[in-house]
RNA sequence: GGGCCCGUAGUCGAAUGGUAAGACGUCACCCUGACACGGUGAAAACUCCCGGUUCGAUCCCGGGCGGGCCCACCA
């Protein structure tokens, strides 16, 4: 018999039940029922799960569980996005800089183990059913080993290759860093107006205005707006840089400002990112500008001088050789680095890269060909793809990250790739697969960098779906039936994986996309540890249990919006759990007795509130098997909350009762009747929850219907079947009709401040239909407590008499 | 600057081409043989503004105002 909700008992208790009967196992071997797989993201091992991480776990598990209740062999794997600079950054903190990279990189293995067995554990407590045999860490060899591959197949189609290209530079840390380590920061510089020398104006000068005049050395370019009229001569003449003389010419480009300055732009390699995409637009030469430590390169007498030191010493020097016009005060937004504060700069170096210019037509058709839900995130994908300006640099000047595996020659720059059944390697250490250049003889030098994150993640369908090991288990699991994610990784995750995908199998990587929006705190303000709005969910499955976090994510309504945190809401989930267990409670108490299949083959007595029960449980098993199929879970649980806490309860509960508690006078056949009601009723419903809610509804499955239904779980059952021939329109008029007689008599016994248990003399009662009330008089008599009812024809009416 | 989303009672929010659920909060009353983390009621919304389509719009279209997110840019 159910006792008291105790959720810090019965929730572990079944985490650990499911694993023991194997309830969210994965079958590979299992022909008969269809797969349904799905490729979930691997979060980053920062430690722990945040409130994002739950909101969108829990769709994901809701989704799988429901798809087990409908027969599907259900894959889903969980995997951890490990490898990243912040754990680089932790790790260094404690350990300090001075382990050679193999020690750094064990102690953040080390480390990150920790941190996956916390947050499993924290998955775990949120009754995640991920089938855990499945489990991937992207810093494992084997996950290495498949990365390199996947970058050997690419690099052999000619779609990996090694090149010059910009990257964000901390001269003061002397570092390479991610645009994510970047901040910006409003300052006060001068505008400064230069002279260039010019054969095409009357005066001989055409004038520029620049912020960076320390990178005169480095102009390659002239840049006028097309339809600048001002200047539309000067199009395609050349002009010579001040103090050094070159010969550069002037182009017209569509970004620039002819409102700025004097309309007239010089472009440098590179005083910024718009400086980058000029460079790829019109393919212009790049110059070194500026070396490792922020000090000038090629700038012949300036060589040498720090950025800063540089911009004064050539503005004295432009003034005093009258090519400075004028200074203008201006307001700008320079990029700085988020450690150190200071100003950061853009320098080539040799970088890896994925050919992804040109391949975004393909991208954008496979994605098109998916499903999207909500539809609108599409948009997200093919704004991006048509955005792209050059392609995607996949190297990092990192440790903690899956070695790029690849070699060259230090005299020729010649690429030599490992033998594939050598991966994984580390060529940082290993020894090169050739003793030396096989085209120079020069020395082999290994690859230092390692691989951007997404290089690792871009490939998780095909590492959930065990490409180039397992065919049959690949043929089983891939494409995977759902990818589910975050809209703020559109333009990352999902773009790179289709793409890699493409490349990689000629097959998209999956079949349909759940987009899901961010948890916002209850201010509605981004949660951050600086902003001390933070929730952590373990508190909340402390003080609310985990059936109630996972109900309050479905309550958390659409998708791919984001939503601020509501304790309400949360509380709300909570005393729908009580009202559950105790009406459960009561079914419990009302079944003594009673066995379901005994009455198999029997015709049940049924009356008409039994039949509109049936007919509105009905209802809902078929509104809700759509729901679940569009993912839409805030329709599933507020249309079953409603149902149960309003319908079930609070009136069928209370016009039942007498057939309970009084079966003598009013029949062992009516007793038996509602009975099964009671009995079908709360088991659909118990179904119908059982993915949102998947604790209490196992434990209250448990001790009532265990022992009849033969199910040795209720995450092993069956969706609930839908009887069709139940809905009952004629009983769900009569008993909204009683509902409504009964509503007037509560209120009537409200007003007089009577007990709601008082009797009544008699009831009058005047409706269109009255005949409609034939069938419920005694639910009128016996929840209403009315002696004596009179009928009539008209508008509705009710009058109570003591 | 570009794209996308949103704008409904004090708050949060659902639905709909025919003037609008529910929850929280507020107020009044009631411990109905499961539940006071319960029950019965009450008050509370000119559905952001202006046009258009329509017999009729909160829902469709156009414009505006306001909020949010992502991206780009600031030479």
């Amino acid at each position: 018999m159910l006792g008291d909700w105790k959720p810090k008992e019965i929730e572990p208790k079944w985490q650990k039940k499911w694993v023991e009967l194997g309830a969210h196992k994965f079958d590979p071997r299992d022909a008969k029922r269809p797969v349904y797989s799905m490729d979930t993201p691997p979060p980053f091992t920062s430690g722990d799960l945040h409130m994002g991480h739950v909101l969108s776990y829990a769709y994901f598990d809701f989704a799988a569980r429901y798809k087990r209740l409908r027969g599907f062999n259900v894959y889903y794997p969980q995997g951890w996005d490990c490898q990243g600079f912040p754990t680089e950054v932790k790790v260094e903190a404690k350990f300090g800089k001075k382990l050679k990279p193999e020690e750094f990189r064990a102690k953040c293995v080390e480390w990150t183990d920790q941190f996956i067995s916390r947050m499993r554990q924290q998955m775990i407590s949120m009754g995640f059913s991920p089938d855990w045999d499945y489990e991937y860490k992207t810093m494992s060899p084997e996950y290495h080993r498949k990365v390199q591959l996947s970058l050997l197949k690419m690099y052999a189609n000619g779609l990996v290759y090694r090149g010059e290209h910009p990257v964000f530079w901390c001269p003061h840390c002397v570092s390479a860093i991610a645009k994510a380590e970047t901040e910006e920061e409003q300052r006060a510089t001068e505008l400064n107006f230069v002279k260039f020398v010019s054969h095409e104006t009357k005066d001989g000068y055409i004038t520029i205005a620049t912020t960076r005049p320390e990178l005169l050395h480095a102009c390659v370019a002239i840049f006028v707006h097309p339809d600048d009229n001002r200047y539309r001569k000067l199009v395609g003449t050349h002009a010579h840089t001040p103090l050094y003389d070159r010969e550069v010419k002037v182009l017209t480009d569509p970004d620039v400002d002819p409102t700025f300055g004097t309309g007239i732009v010089m472009m440098c390699t590179f005083g910024d990112k718009q400086d980058v995409v000029w460079t790829y637009r019109h393919n212009l030469p790049a110059i070194e500008s500026i070396d490792r430590y922020g000090k000038l390169l090629n700038a012949g007498e300036f060589t040498g001088l720090k950025v800063a030191d540089a911009k004064m010493k050539i503005i004295e020097r432009l003034k005093a050789d009258g090519l400075l016009i004028k200074q203008e005060k201006i307001q700008q937004t320079v990029k700085t680095h988020d450690r150190c504060k200071k100003p950061i700069e853009l320098l080539t170096s040799k970088q890896w890269f994925c050919k992804i210019k040109g391949f975004e037509e393909p991208v954008k058709s496979a994605a098109r060909a998916m499903r999207w839900v909500p539809e609108f995130t599409l948009q997200y994908l093919i704004d991006w793809a048509n955005y792209i300006e050059w392609d995607w640099v996949i190297s990092r000047d990192r440790i903690f990250g899956t070695p790029i595996p690849f070699w060259h020659c230090k005299k020729c720059g010649e690429i030599v790739t490992p033998p594939e059944d050598k991966l994984p390697v580390y060529p940082i250490s290993d020894a090169p697969p050739l003793p030396k250049c096989p085209k120079c003889g020069g020395e082999l030098e290994g690859e230092k960098a390692t691989c951007d994150c997404w290089v690792d993640s871009s490939i998780s369908p095909l590492i959930i779906s065990k490409w180039m090991e397992d065919e049959d288990f690949y043929n089983l699991t891939f494409p995977a039936t759902l990818r589910p994610q975050g809209t703020e990784i559109i333009r990352t995750w999902c773009f790179y994986t289709i793409y890699r995908s493409l490349m990689l199998t000629g097959k998209p990587p999956f079949k349909e996309l759940l987009i899901n929006g961010m948890v916002l705190a209850p201010d509605g303000k981004k949660m951050s540890k600086s902003l001390g709005n933070v929730i952590p969910p373990d508190k909340l499955i402390e003080d609310y249990s985990a059936d109630a976090v996972r109900q309050w994510t479905a309550l958390s309504g659409a998708f791919a919006r984001d939503k601020p945190f509501s304790y309400k809401d949360i509380q709300y989930a909570k005393s729908f759990v009580l009202k559950l267990w105790n009406a459960s409670k009561f079914v419990e108490k009302s079944l003594e007795g009673f066995d379901r299949r005994k009455t198999k083959g029997t015709t049940l007595k049924f009356r008409t509130v039994d039949r509109w029960m049936l007919s509105r449980i009905n209802r809902l098993i078929k509104s809700n098997t759509a729901n679940y199929d569009n993912y839409d879970y805030f329709a599933i649980i507020t249309s079953v909350q409603d149902f149960f806490w309003h319908e079930f309860c609070d009136f069928y509960l209370e016009e039942v009762k007498h057939r309970l508690y009084q079966s003598e006078k009013f029949g062992e056949d009516s007793k038996k009747a509602t009975q099964f009601t009671l009995y079908v009723v709360l088991l659909d419903v118990l179904k119908m929850l059982a993915p949102i809610m998947p604790h209490t509804t196992e434990e209250i499955y448990d001790s009532i219907y265990k022992v009849h239904e033969g199910d040795k779980s209720l995450a092993q059952s069956k969706w609930p079947a839908l009887y069709e021939k139940d809905i009952d329109e004629k009983a769900e008029k009569k008993a909204i009709l009683l509902n409504q007689v009964l509503t007037e008599i509560r209120k009537f016994k409200a007003e007089k401040k009577m007990a709601l248990n008082a009797d009544i003399a008699a009831v009058k009662i005047r409706t269109l239909e009255p005949e409609l009330l034939d069938d419920v008089k005694e639910e009128i008599t016996e929840a209403g407590k009315a002696k004596k009812i009179e009928t009539s024809q008209g508008d509705f009416k009710v009058e109570v008499a003591v």
